[in-house]
DNA sequence: GTTGAAAATAGCACGAA
DNA sequence: TTCGTGCTATTTTCAAC
C-alpha cells in the first residue's frame, strides 16, 4: 500500500488561495494598514483588484481582523510566562471564569492532556504573578514556565 | 512591615499611557484599518491629533506592527496544538533550528522549565502532524496537547 | 482585471488653548 | 505641549469597459 500525501484539506465551498492572495497576506501579515494602492503595486495588480482580493479574504474568514500588536513590555510589562492551569475536580468552569476574569491572561487555550487550561501571562512584577496564581490557588493547580525569548515569532501558516 | 503595591514598571523614558491612548489602542485592536478620521471620531479627538498619537504609540514601541489575524482553519488547517518540546542533551540548538524550519510551528517561546520550548503547531490532519512531531523525535521528546478551543482569545494587557 | 473620475481620507503648516 | 482648522496630495471607491 502506498503512503499518499493528503490533500489540501479546504473548507467546503472554498477555494484555494492562489499566489497573488498569498502575497497579500504576506504583505499584510508585516504591515496591515499599507495603502491598497501600493499593496497594488507590490503584488503587480491595480488597486481596485487587490482590494476586491482582500474584501474576499475578509469575507471568507481567511482574514479574521486587521489588528495590532502591542508590545506588552512597552507597556510596562515585564514579565510574560505560559501556565497550565489544572482545575481541581468540579472546578473547571469556575476556573475557566476567574481566568477570562483575569486581565492579565491575555490569551487561553483549552487543550487535551492533564491540564485543561493553557495561558498567556503577563504581569508587571513578580510579586504581581504570585498575586494572579495564588488567586487560583485554592481552585486549580498550576504550572509557570516564565518565556525567556521567542525562537519563532508569530508568522502566517504556510500557504 | 507594609506590602504595598509596585508602581507601575515603565521602560526608561516612557510616560504613561492616558485615558485617550488607551482607547485608541482598544480601538485598534479591533480594527487596526481604521480611518483616523473615524478613529478620531471614535475617541472624541481631531484626526491630526490621534494620528499623531498612533505614530507616537508606534515610535514608543507600544504598537510594534500594523498586522492582520489570519484564521488558519480557513487555510485548511484544522487541528492546532501546543508542543513542549525538550531536546535531548546536547541538541539544543539543532531543535531550535528544526523548529524554525518547520513553518507549522506558526509560534515559538524559550521557557524556564523541563521543556524549553513552548511551540504552536497547525497542520491539516493528523497525519501530518505525525509527521512533523516524527521529523523531531530523534533530537527530541514532545508532548502535545491539541488544541479544542479559546477560552480567551487574544486580547490586549490590562491599560 | 483595468482604467479614469468623484468622494473620502491623510498629511502638513499654522494658529489657539 | 497638545489640539484644532484649512489646505493640498494621496487614496479609496465606483462606474464603464
Amino acid at each position: 500500500m502506498t503512503k499518499v500525501k493528503p490533500p489540501q484539506n479546504l473548507r467546503s465551498g472554498e477555494q484555494a488561495l492562489d499566489a497573488i492572495d498569498a502575497r497579500i497576506l504576506s504583505v499584510l501579515d508585516k504591515d496591515a494598514r499599507l495603502p491598497m494602492s501600493e499593496l497594488a503595486r507590490l503584488v503587480g495588480l491595480s488597486a481596485p483588484s487587490v482590494a476586491e482580493r482582500v474584501r474576499r479574504l475578509v469575507s471568507d474568514g481567511v482574514i479574521r481582523a486587521f489588528t495590532v500588536d502591542v508590545d506588552s513590555r512597552a507597556l510596562g510589562y515585564q514579565i510574560r510566562a505560559m501556565v497550565r492551569i489544572r482545575p481541581l475536580p468540579g472546578k473547571l468552569h469556575l476556573v475557566e471564569k476567574l481566568i477570562q476574569d483575569t486581565p492579565q491572561f491575555i490569551e487561553c487555550d483549552k487543550v487535551t492532556g492533564d491540564d485543561p487550561f493553557l495561558a498567556r501571562l503577563v504581569v508587571h512584577s513578580i510579586e504581581e504573578m504570585d498575586d494572579v496564581l495564588e488567586a487560583l490557588s485554592d481552585h486549580a493547580v498550576t504550572s509557570t514556565a516564565v518565556i525567556k525569548g521567542a525562537s519563532v515569532k508569530r508568522r502566517i501558516p504556510p500557504l
